[in-house]
This record gives C-alpha cells, structure tokens and sequence, in this order.
DNA sequence: ATTTTTAACGAACAGTGGTTAGTATTATTC
DNA sequence: GAATAATACTAACCACTGTTCGTTAAAAAT
C-alpha cells in the first residue's frame, strides 16, 4: 500500500472522528449511538468497523488528542525564564481560549465525556489531568516568588484560570453578541488583572 | 391520609432524588439505570414507580430545584441598592461557590445532564439560564455606570463568574488540599479584583 | 487480466434500557 | 381484628445497544 491510499484511508478514519466528536458533544456520549454516527457519515453502522476498533476508540481519541496539545503547549511555556510567570499564565490562558474557541467538540467531549473511558485510559487520563493543573500551580508559585503575582493562594487562581474557557461554550450558541477577539481579551482581562499585586505598575 | 404518613412518603422520595442525584453525577444520566438506583435505595428497580412517575422526573427535579433556586438568591440581590453592584456580584458570586461546595451532586446534574431533559422542560430550562445569564449582565453594567466597575464588555465578565465555581469539582476530590473558607475567598479575589478600576481606593 | 485488499452491506446476537402488569406483603385506619 | 391503602416483589416486554459474521462490490496491486 503506497502513501495516497493510506492517507486516503486517514482521511475517512478523520471524518468518523470528526462526526463522533460533534455527536459526543451535542448528545453525550452515551446517547450516540453508532447508527447516528453512521448515518451522518452515510454509511451502515457495522461499515465504521473497517476504519476503527470501536465506540470506545473514538472517546480515546478525543480524550488523549486534546490532552497532548494542552500539554505540549504547557511545555513550550515552561521553558521560558522563570521570570516571565505572568506572562506565561497570559500565553497558557489564551491557548486555552482559542481552542475552546475554534475546536469545542473535541475539548467539550474531552471534559465532558473523560469519565466514560475505560481503564486503563481512565486513570491515565485523570493523573495527566491532575500533573497538568500541578504544573500551572508551580508557574502560579514562580510569579509569586518573583512578587509579579500578589500573594494568595496559588490552588483557586489556578482553578480560575482553568474554569474561566467554560463559558465559551455558551458563546459559542449566540455568536453574534460579541467577536471571538473582544470575548478572547475579555476573559483575559478579567483573570490577568485579578492576579497582579497592588503595587504593580501595570495595575495603577 | 394524615401529614404523618405523607411526610414519611414524601421522605422516600427525598431518598431516590438524593440518590439519584449522587448517580447522575457519579456515572451521568444515561448512563445510570433505574437498578442501579434501586439497589442504593435498597429496593427493586420496579417498586420506585410507585414513589415517582419516571427516571425523566427525577432529572427534572434536578434541574428546575437549583434553577429557581439561583433565581431567588438573584432577585434579593436585585432588589438592593443599583449602587452596590460590585456587592451584589461578590453576593452572587459568593452563593454560586457555596451552593457548589455544599450541593455539588444537584448543581452538576442541572449543569451537565440537563441537556437530556425532554421538551418542553429543556426549552424552559434553557431559556431560564439564559434569563439568569442576562440579568448578571445588568448587574455589571450597573456597576459600570456607577463606576465601581471599570468599562469593559460586560459579556465577558458575566461567563467569568458564571464559570468560576466549576473548578470546585476538582476540589471535591481532593479536599484536603485547602480548605472551604480559602477556596471560596481565594476565588472571589481573583474574580472581583479583576472587575475594580484602577483608580479605586480597594484596588491601589 | 488476475489476484488481493479494502470497504461496503444486511442480518443477527446477546445484553441492557425504562417501564408495566399482576400479585404478595406490609402498614395504616376504622 | 377486618378492611383498606401503600409499597414491595417477580416476570416480562419491547426497543435499542455495540458488535460480529458472512458476503459482495469496488479498487489497487501485481
């Protein structure tokens, strides 16, 4: 097999996943049925079985896809000069907003529909969910260390700072109130100057 | 019937909301049977029809509970003075995280599994969150006008509130970590100092 | 042109879902 | 203590689930 047909074949593959990942979000995971996804892919349901494992196979994907890009931006972020906490909770927060904002299927069925894995990708995906919210606790800690982020807990900021994207699913159904830039900066506003200290020069 | 008798009645069915509630947040509405709520209600799966009239009911309760009441707690604090706005959204604020503190079971039911409610409920639930969402939005627009509240899109702000208190899932399972008290000022800082403006005397 | 692979299909399976019917048991009322 | 109501049980139904099987049509490779 040459590399057009197996790319061919991906491209298939990508199609039922990206109508899996749709039907996830908007019926749940456990309300879609392969029927619906096979129907919107214009096939019969027992045909999806040539192109993947499983129901299962398809959350995996969304599930751990979504997690390797989150981590492998974290990592570009941590690898800059500790100094830069502020700006890199900045960066981590943006990223955030965008994928939320222009890939919701796959990271709402992610947050939502995580807990439908099974193991073991069920607890892998929990502890990497967990070391990824230690790491943003630990840039939290560096800013403060610095004296760029006012003492406080680092634990609620850092909950704020990963639960702030969950309204955009909201926006997302009554688009035309507000641009994806104006909501993107908003939100960011919102989080960034509530983490300054008040001495700060870009706060008074 | 005497009042005794009905408040025994009305116990048992407080038991399979409660459980009920717990499981649909444990394992989500679909995928939670009717079985398994009888086996933690100590009873066959067939004997809760003759306490409630269906799973669907069940769910609706869920929902429509904590809706009216988030929309009570709203309207005391509409009814006070438009010039504590800031005040209002620290109340506001401060009621959403507790009742996510104390009631988590109820709140991530109606939050996540209430898109499996059947017409006309989702219509009307869906229309009262959006009510709820756009009476927040006049809240921070009064407060923009007094000036407590420096000028931004009040969009923004209102998801920012509205999202916060989802991270005290997280919390939930590792509680030891910190406790209520913290959690809750901790996360009201971040949000309510981002909403001063710079030149206020709270801020600098 | 022929062989091999890929991908589609219809039918079926075994399990589970919420729910109902009919009946027995327990508790309450007179 | 008899009558009545409330609540439990067992059994079953029917629709639907993810998945497998055997087969066939089309495409790719040789």
């Amino acid at each position: 097999m040459n590399r057009s047909a197996n790319h061919k074949m991906n491209l298939r593959k990508e199609e039922i996943y990206r109508v899996a990942a749709r039907l996830f979000r908007e019926k749940g995971y456990n309300a879609t049925g392969m029927r619906d996804i096979a129907l919107e892919v214009g096939v019969e349901a027992a045909s999806l079985y040539n192109h993947i494992r499983s129901k299962s196979e398809l959350l995996q994907q969304c599930c751990f896809r979504m997690a390797e890009d989150f981590s492998r931006q974290l990592q570009e972020q941590e690898q800059r000069p500790a100094s830069l906490a502020v700006d890199k909770l900045e960066a981590i927060l943006r990223f955030h907003i965008r994928v939320w904002i222009t890939r919701l299927d796959e990271v709402l069925v992610a947050t939502h529909e995580g807990k439908y894995l099974d193991e073991p990708w069920l607890t892998e995906f929990m502890q990497e969910r967990r070391r990824y919210m230690k790491r943003i606790e630990n840039i939290i800690r560096q800013g403060m260390e610095h004296g760029h982020i006012r003492q406080a807990e680092p634990y609620p900021i850092m909950l704020t700072i990963m639960s702030t994207v969950r309204g955009i699913e909201f926006w997302h159904r009554k688009q035309q109130e507000i641009s994806a830039e104006a909501l993107e900066n908003g939100l960011v506003d919102v989080i960034i100057k509530g983490l300054l200290p008040l001495h700060s020069p870009l706060r008074c």
